[in-house]
DNA sequence: AAGATCTGGAAGAAACTCGTCCACTTGTCA
DNA sequence: TGACAAGTGGACGAGTTTCTTCCAGATCTT
């Protein structure tokens, strides 16, 4: 439902993108309590625009998820179809994801309620984990993940790399999440080096239940 | 100088290491930016008592730095001195660091501020960067560590460690941090499987100059 | 037990955010 | 091209949140 009734005018349009975009990138960085002003900042754009599009602020949190969450199950979807081991498919995956700083930092409650409450939403993560279980089984079947991890555990390093790195010069700024990322990789490469400390957690471990 | 000249009575001193312990933590999780009140009422003291020993909020950054780090310096001094090999003292480090929730969500400029200006946590940083650098090096040396890292992949990884994890259930909480931790521990493990993207980031990447 | 030290939390002042409203711009279509 | 519906930015009043001070009473120390 990211397609409005009547459709709408060209820059209208391209002005609504914008904010999608700024403020997955905000809700990342820092959470999903910034200030509006600052999302619109973000965004080129002025509050009242903001506030056109999206009546409120939870309007726009449950936008970002739609958006964001049908953006990975598309390029899951896609990635699970094209590549060729389910390695290459978890490395794509896991790439692409960061890319579009999936994850919000979920320091209040109101994010979850969100998520919770929007049946869409609900539906596209389902479908993402229940493709993410599977990469995870065929790739740990392939022999290419080593197999003490879980699809929680993927989560969890993801939204490691994601939230934004800060106090590093604008110039590595780049470079940091993909060489985190990286790393993280080839530490769940198969044959692990040793035993992981716990249990492997599960989609089960993950909140918005 | 973390002691004051006339020394704290018992119970102040008591209070005084809990208020540090609980920034230390807040800090890490949510930013420098989190309301007063909310660090006393994580130290089980009133706002009142937070203001009689940290003047203002700077006050009480710079304390959590000089603290942080002085505890860091001596734990890297220690790993470095009865660890048996590199690899060993830097996974102690690590570890250790993690546990402190090294570390704070820089999201204002406020925090870089203070450790550019407070002339004893520049001190305690350099000297901390210094090991680091040592470990670094001989742990490639050894062949233990992977040979396309610097220290500012390993401050990166680190941050990444620490900001706390939220959307996971509580249970599952307690194990994230080790389990990231041990991942990027093994994809930092030599031989490497593959190139990093990029190049090492040094000392010179972190901000903070 | 006296007296210095320390404490919690109420409360006024200051800073921030929200969300609305409207004069002005821009895109669309005949 | 012109007319007008659709869209825009940002100032603003109301409502919150946060900062910091202050002090009556609790707690140590000697």
């Amino acid at each position: 439902m990211t397609k409005p009734e009547v459709p709408l005018r060209a820059d209208a349009r391209r002005n609504r993108d914008q904010i999608l975009v700024a403020a997955r990138e905000i809700f990342a960085e820092r959470g999903a309590e910034v200030p509006m002003e600052e999302i619109a900042r973000r965004a080129s754009v002025g509050v009242g625009t903001l506030y056109r599009r999206f009546v409120d602020r939870e309007a726009l949190i449950r936008a970002v998820f739609r958006d964001t969450f049908q953006a990975v199950a598309d390029e899951t979807r896609a990635a699970l179809a094209q590549e060729r081991t389910a390695w290459d498919a978890l490395m794509r995956i896991m790439r692409q994801s960061a890319w579009l700083h999936v994850s919000v930092q979920a320091k209040s409650s109101r994010v979850t309620a969100v998520v919770r409450d929007d049946e869409e939403t609900s539906r596209m993560r389902d479908e993402v984990l229940d493709m993410l279980d599977e990469v995870v089984r065929r790739a740990q079947d392939e022999g290419s993940l080593r197999g003490d991890v879980g699809v929680g555990d993927l989560a969890m390093l993801f939204v490691s790399v994601v939230h934004q790195v800060q106090s590093v010069t604008e110039d590595a700024a780049g470079l940091v999440p993909a060489r985190v990322l990286a790393i993280m990789m080839d530490g769940l490469r198969a044959p692990a080096p040793g035993e992981l400390p716990g249990r492997p957690l599960t989609r089960g471990d993950l909140e918005f239940p």
